[in-house]
Parts: C-alpha cells; structure tokens; sequence
DNA sequence: TGTACATCAGTGAACGCGCGTTCACTGATGTAC
DNA sequence: TGTACATCAGTGAACGCGCGTTCACTGATGTAC
C-alpha cells in the first residue's frame, strides 16, 4: 500500500487546487496543502509544476481549451452566451483564474495555444450568427463594415456574458434572481442583442 | 519630528492598501506593509481595522460611496453605463474588492448601508430611463409587469457595464480595442440595450 | 490658570505558524544490449 | 532471459522569511473641576 510513485499526482494536484479555488479563491492556494491534500511530500508538487503560478498557468490553459470545446458547439449567438456562462457555473475554478494575467505565466506556450482557441471559438460563433444586419430601429443598415459590427458585436456578447457570469458567481445577482433559474434569465435578458432568436 | 500621533493614519492606510490593490491585488495586502508604508509601527493598524477583511469591507464601503455618488448623476441608461464604467477605470482597487464578498465583513453595517446607497442609485437611474416601452421588433408590447422589464434591464445592463468593466481592467479587451478610447466603445456598444440614445 | 485623570494612538519585543525553496537521497521504471 | 544503467518521481530534513496576534508600555490629547 502506499505505493512510492502515485500514479497521477498532476491530475490530482489540479484536482485539489480546483477544489481549493473554486471553495475559497486563488489567493488560498499553496503547494504545501495541495500536496497534503494528495498525501504526498510537500516537495512533490514542484516536479510538475514549477510553482504556484505555473500550476495556475495549468488550470488557465486547461479551461481555455474547455470553453473552446464548449463554444465550438454553439448554434447561435445567444446560445454562446448561455453556453460561456454554463462553463462558468460548471467550472467556477477555472474562470476565476483564466482571465486574471496577474496570476499567469502569460507567455506559457500552452496558454498561449489554448488562448488562441477559444477566441478563435467565440469569434467563428459570432461570425456565423451576424449577417451584416443590425436590429435597431433609429440606425439605418450600418454604413459601417462588417468588421466594426463584428468587433463591436464580440464586446458587447462578450462583456453581457462576461459580466452575468461573475455577479453569478460572486453572488452579485442572489437578490435580483430570486429562485429563477439564471439560464433561463440570462436567455430572456438581452433580445435585441441576439438578433437570430 | 516624526511626532508620535500620525495625524491620519486612517486614510494614510486606506491609500497605501488602494495602491497595493491596484497594483498587485487585494492578496497581496498585509498589514505590516501598510505599516512599513505608512512609517508606523506594525502593530498600529489594527487601532484602525481590526484585520484585513476589515480594512477591505471598510475600502469597499467607501467605494458604494463612490459609485453611488457617480450614478447619482447619470442623465439616461447610456450614461449610467458609461459612469459605472468610468469608476471602475478611476478606482480599480476599489471596484475590485467591493463586489468579491468573500473578500469582506459582509454584515459590517457601513457597509450594507453604502452598498444600498449604490444599488438605489442604479435602480433609479432605471427606472428613471425606462419608460415600459421595449425596443425588441418580434415581441409584442410587453404583457409583463414593468417589474419584470425593469429587472431584466437592470440586471443586463449591469451585467454588460461590470463585465466591460472587469474585462477592461484586467487587460483582456487590449487585442480589441486597439488604440479606441474604452469609453467611446462603450457608448457605442450596445445601441440597442439603450433605446433611450 | 492649574491640576488630575481618562482616553486614545502608537510602540516594540515576543510568540508561533505556514510558507517556498534547496538538497542529497532513494525507490521505481524503462531501455539498451 | 538477464544485467547494467539512465531517468524519472517522490522523500524528508533544514533553512530563512514574513506574517498576524498578543501584551505591557508610553506619549499625546482632551475634559472636569
């Protein structure tokens, strides 16, 4: 029993560390509990990652790749919306570290990498939502080129879900939600934002 | 010199932690810098906040002020935006702390008295710019209550000015934005939330 | 104007704690021949 | 099938550090009489 080498001491150190994260913040962690909460010696965790900011470079890079697959599915606008801010809810551990640089390694190759893909992700599903056609009524069809519309578009849905997201979790939002289910109220909120609904 | 009563050793802390925050984030506050920083002896903050987490909820009481002054005199739903924005930008330390409330002494009674103060003023400011009418083409006028309207509006607006906000602060819209001015991006982002512009 | 006393702000030494880092090490695993 | 060797994963003792907290203290200020 108690083999000397573990097994999966990475996964299980991330394990812990999302644990830890998502109960009490980033600024809770250390690798000396990480590593007694994988019953191993408190050196241990430093042969998989460096220290503290790479193993938070890890979980960064780890949810970028998962938002990615997760807005690769998204049929429209909207629903990239709703699916950005599930991810959030599902994964609150690595949202909460992902778009914080100060606590990363920014030029990490796998970060970079992962990075790249889910911009790449919430860029397509904008693209395949929006012909050129904007929805309000004062402006006429948009003189403007596409690529301000998609720009401004990428912001706006962006920062909606972006914003919903952390009241959510911050529990910003407990009194305004009631029991409704936030989805649900997230779907209904922002109509003319999402045009193809 | 040097006399032995600081003057303001109150206000000399809270600036010293605005700028540690600022820089580093709230977890890199201890109160023994703030001391250091200030030419004090370590023990003398604790006269002031009892911890950290006091000294954090009482930065976080100052910034409902803050805000609440700000959007107090917003003219329309744009604009509260745009100020809400604007604060976020002039106080980043304290917007950063004041809606993490696991950061905070969440029942301290200055603050929940100021975060009342702030969320008053954005309801107002609502309410105000809000006539029931919705701009949405494919839904009739509104069978709800204005209640619901008025909730749904609230919670998107603040949801797309603190998640512009956040994502601005945190550097994650530079590649965006380019060399645009934040703030004239947001005033033209999301025409159609603002049917009152 | 003077004295006594309470209150408040800040001092400085001491404590115990958890942390990251280093380092020589040992156990396990894989590969070359 | 067997042996030698390199590599990798994890150990455990030691270090120095900054931290929060406690505590008896002292200097300054204000107020009552």
């Amino acid at each position: 029993m108690s083999p000397y080498h573990h097994g999966d001491l990475r996964r299980a150190i991330l394990t812990a560390a999302l644990d830890v994260i998502a109960t009490d913040g980033p600024s809770a962690l250390s690798l000396r509990d990480l590593a007694r909460r994988a019953g191993v010696s408190h050196a241990a965790p430093a042969h998989h990652f460096r220290d503290r900011t790479g193993l938070l470079t890890a979980i960064a890079a780890e949810g970028h790749g998962l938002l990615a697959e997760a807005l690769a599915r998204a049929t429209d606008l909207r629903d990239a919306g709703v699916r950005y801010v599930r991810f959030a809810r599902r994964h609150p551990a690595h949202f909460q570290v992902m778009f914080t640089p100060g606590l990363l390694h920014t030029d990490d190759l796998e970060l970079t990498t992962a990075q790249a893909l889910s911009r790449t992700a919430l860029t397509d599903a904008i693209a395949a939502a929006t012909p050129p056609a904007p929805t309000a009524a004062a402006t006429p069809p948009a003189p403007t080129g596409d690529d301000t519309d998609a720009r401004l578009t990428r912001i706006a849905v962006w920062s909606l879900a972006h914003g919903f997201a952390t009241l959510l979790l911050d529990h910003n939002l407990d009194g305004l939600l009631g029991d409704d289910d936030p989805e649900e109220v997230l779907r209904r909120l922002p109509m003319s934002l999402f045009p193809s609904g």
